[in-house]
DNA sequence: GCTGATCATTTTGCATTCATTTTTTGGAAG
DNA sequence: CTTCCAAAAAATGAATGCAAAATGATCAGC
């Protein structure tokens, strides 16, 4: 068998982007099944989108295909060369710790934020699946792990009820979304007791509504999981 | 006569936007004149965007345009109804604080990345900088302050050396930038000291590399800065 | 046999065109 | 005089067409 577990980082981001808009447009619905065509990997790193190919995959003409790709190249998902189409953007080990920080930065942001105004319903939801996270950490059931890991993250954004927030972190974890490496974090074995640790840690600010605490706890948490995640350098699944 | 600076607030962000692209194209040109265009406010809030207008306005067919449109409704700047076209965004004082405060959370990191990055030249720099803007407070020069509040601000995020988050501030900043109050900072003497005191803060920690407590003063600093600017409700120039 | 140039094909970028929808205008009824 | 309806006008959303650029394929030259 191959790498067990061929998942994408446990980073949240259900939604792909979405500033806060009226009404639902019919060009929305293209942009985001592009979005996630690309976004799922049908597309390999660095390839060229082909516009024509597209064009009958989503039975569009190139008018609205073209403006979505604007969109996307806007987003940073896709890069366009004059003259030269669209192609998929790669991720350096640059551009990626670039990204980890800036999310690490929204997410410390969120947790600040979620100190000031979250519920107790809503803690009560967070330290559950913490909880159950933390059973599935005991069984080294890793897919659990990460989708509750994830429901965590996403739950503190949305806690911190910041539309421009939440719209902001979904965009760059878009763009990380395409990067798979979990099957890295699933062989340290170290790091998941430590991460284990720190989301203790996490709950634990957020129970006594310490913001600026959870803050930088948030923030070294995402700096600590890129390490583990370029670490070995077993990385890149496929 | 009217309001003594009709500045925008004494935010950064030089260049609209521009995730890093390799190299330049020919439809960037339009997107960044329409995006200053709308920033600089020559379209009224709210103001429906007329397509015909704008193509006469740039020599172009509609085609570019409603590309470009496209990309700044995703950036945030107008909104798109369907069938309806495009308008100009209006900020609510409810967006208005979430980008505050995902300005603080992104200017926040931006302290914490400095501190970890930054040179003696550069902070040789900021502190030139800083020096030079008491000297414009003490004189009550409010034009002077403000231009080397702005710059010091730039320089912290510059300094983080993140590129990906100097985009995500400058687009959340153009988005703010059709916004204009500073005539209300600049009648509030008391805002104006404190926020000079909250300055040397800022310089004290960067001094000694405190990033941790950067971040807490630099979050806190633009949540003061929001809170002044539509505290007395004079606002709203023009 | 390999490198470099010329030409055909494909693709991109933009303008134009067409079908719908919305907005405006004019008028008739109450 | 106001309100409602209908038709004209305009604007939007998308498809097609066309010029320019790039890609590739073939062929000449070394």
């Amino acid at each position: 068998m191959s790498e067990p577990f061929l998942d994408t980082l446990d980073e949240q981001s259900p939604a792909p982007a979405e500033i806060a808009k009226p009404v639902a447009s019919l060009h929305e619905g293209l942009l985001v099944a592009l979005r996630d065509f690309i976004v799922e990997g049908n597309l390999e790193d660095g390839a060229r989108v082909p516009e024509r190919a597209l064009c009958e995959r989503f039975n569009i003409s190139r008018t609205p295909l073209r403006e979505a790709l604007k969109v996307l190249a806007a987003e940073g998902l896709i890069e366009l060369l004059p003259n030269r189409g669209a192609r998929v953007r790669e991720l350096s080990s640059a551009d990626l710790r670039e990204l980890f920080d800036v999310m690490g930065g929204l997410e410390a942001l969120a947790g600040r934020l979620a100190c000031e105004r979250i519920t107790e319903v809503e803690f009560a939801e967070i330290e559950r699946i913490h909880h159950e996270m933390y059973r599935f950490y005991l069984r080294r059931d890793m897919h659990g792990y990460f989708h509750c890991n994830q429901a965590i993250h996403q739950l503190i954004v949305a806690a911190a009820g910041n539309a421009t927030l939440s719209a902001t972190y979904a965009g760059l974890a878009g763009r990380i979304r395409r990067v798979r490496y979990s099957a890295n974090l699933a062989k340290d074995r170290d790091r998941l007791g430590e991460a284990m640790r720190e989301h203790e840690a996490i709950l634990d600010a957020l129970r006594r509504r310490a913001g600026s605490e959870l803050s930088d706890i948030l923030f070294l948490h995402l700096r600590n999981k890129l390490k583990a995640a370029q670490a070995p350098a077993l990385a890149a699944g496929a």
